[in-house]
DNA sequence: GGCGTGATTGTTCGG
DNA sequence: CCGAACAATCACGCC
């Protein structure tokens, strides 16, 4: 099931680790990067208001093919975060 | 073997 | 400064 948006307010940032991994950013992370300049560009009238929804409307707007370079990156970021989390749990494990 | 959980990521905008 | 919608994520730990 979906991670029950009752659990609890997102955005709780809590931190439980010690060197804590952070895991990676998102698609909507690197295709946001590059559609708030655009978006924004295009719709210099709306305000966060408007764009942040405008720009989840469009985000899934994308094709597949269109998300392709946004999830490559978030894979990629997390690949990225992969390296320091096996560094987190090497420190964890031999400490 | 499958499940749920939480934590996080980045943008915009404003008072 | 921070949060809040917007979306994805997805590794982690656990019985």
């Amino acid at each position: 099931m979906a991670p029950t948006k009752d659990t609890k307010k997102r955005t709780q940032r809590r931190k439980k680790d010690p060197n804590a991994p952070k895991r990676a950013l998102s698609a909507y992370m690197f295709f946001a990067n590059e559609n708030r300049d655009i978006v924004r560009s295009e719709n210099p009238d709306v305000t966060f208001g408007q764009i942040g929804r405008i720009l989840g409307e469009r985000w899934k707007a994308l094709n597949a093919e269109d998300k392709e370079p946004y999830e490559a990156k978030a894979a990629a970021d997390k690949k990225r975060y992969e390296s320091e989390k096996e560094l987190y749990m090497a420190t964890h494990a031999t400490e």
